[in-house]
DNA sequence: TAGGCCATCTGGTCCT
DNA sequence: AGGACCAGATGGCCTA
């Protein structure tokens, strides 16, 4: 289940583990005698409540009974009654980690074995800010193209436009960026320019975390605003220069929201 | 060793 | 009534 593939873990994660739990249950009903101390794994020593249970009925007639009325259930209809629940909610976690893992695919940030996977809230926010930025893009793009084809001759150049007013758009030929669209493999919401720049290759933003330093890398450095504050600029693939443009100067008002308040830890982590 | 991240258990609440 | 969802607690694994 747990896709991370760069920590190795014992812990059991599938949502079978129930299955085979209640396998082995049946098993031990009438043979276990430990005392094991766990609180988790469907905590075995409840198993012991189990002894003496036909085992086979217990489970669907406890299920039957009202929850008001678990007060007057067996500790082994309880325990079927747990056992059942538990393994709803591993399999709505593990759900929940496969719609993330999903998530992490198609997000600009290196795939392979030797990357360590995004954290949780690493993901959910840099999927924001990716949202973000891509629709700072498509925006920018519809206005290019309206500008251009509404009134032709206009400008004579693509950039000018681009830089000169607003929102900035993604890939614009003649821009500068359009070297190393699209926009996010330069304006990594999360990550400082200097990161993005460095190891930028192909997949754009992708390599901005191919050698994710543990935590290091998704920290914004202590100058950054925010997502798209101050760090977000674009910056000259061969000069390493910020962009001029407005765009560059002003963050966009309407993802200003995105504060470090919002990823505390992210932000500020010095960890 | 501390801290981060995670899976799991559990009880409560909400929804169908 | 039963399931989904949520949040707190707990403990394991891993890294700096």
């Amino acid at each position: 289940m747990d896709s991370d593939t760069s920590r190795v873990s014992s812990r059991p994660s599938s949502p079978e583990v129930d299955d085979i739990f209640l396998a082995t249950l049946k098993k031990s009903v009438h043979g276990f005698s430990g005392a094991v101390s766990s609180t988790q794994s469907d905590s075995p020593s409840d198993i012991s409540s189990l002894r003496g249970l036909s085992a086979s009925d217990e489970e669907s007639l406890a299920l039957r009974l009202a929850k008001k009325d678990r007060k007057l259930l067996s500790e082994g209809e309880l325990q079927s009654i747990r056992l059942k629940i538990n393994s709803r909610e591993r399999k709505r976690m593990h759900d929940l980690n496969v719609a993330m893992d999903g998530l992490r695919e198609v997000m600009p940030y290196a795939h392979g074995p030797s990357v360590r996977k995004l954290s949780k809230i690493a993901t959910l926010l840099l999927a924001r800010n990716y949202i973000l930025m891509l629709s700072n893009s498509l925006e920018e793009m519809k206005r290019l193209v309206s500008e251009i084809y509404g009134s032709s001759g206009h400008h004579g150049g693509f950039h000018p436009s681009a830089c000169g007013t607003m929102t900035h758009a993604g890939p614009v030929p003649g821009h500068p960026a359009a070297s190393h669209a699209p926009h996010p493999a330069v304006h990594h919401p999360l990550l400082p320019p200097a990161v993005s720049t460095a190891s930028l290759s192909a997949p754009g933003i992708a390599a901005v975390t191919s050698v994710r330093p543990h935590h290091g890398l998704l920290k914004a450095p202590a100058a950054s605003a925010g997502p798209l504050g101050s760090s977000f600029q674009h910056w000259g693939v061969g000069t390493g220069m910020p962009c001029p443009c407005s765009m560059c100067q002003v963050p966009p008002p309407h993802v200003s929201s995105m504060s470090t308040v919002t990823m505390p830890r992210l932000a500020s982590d010095s960890k």
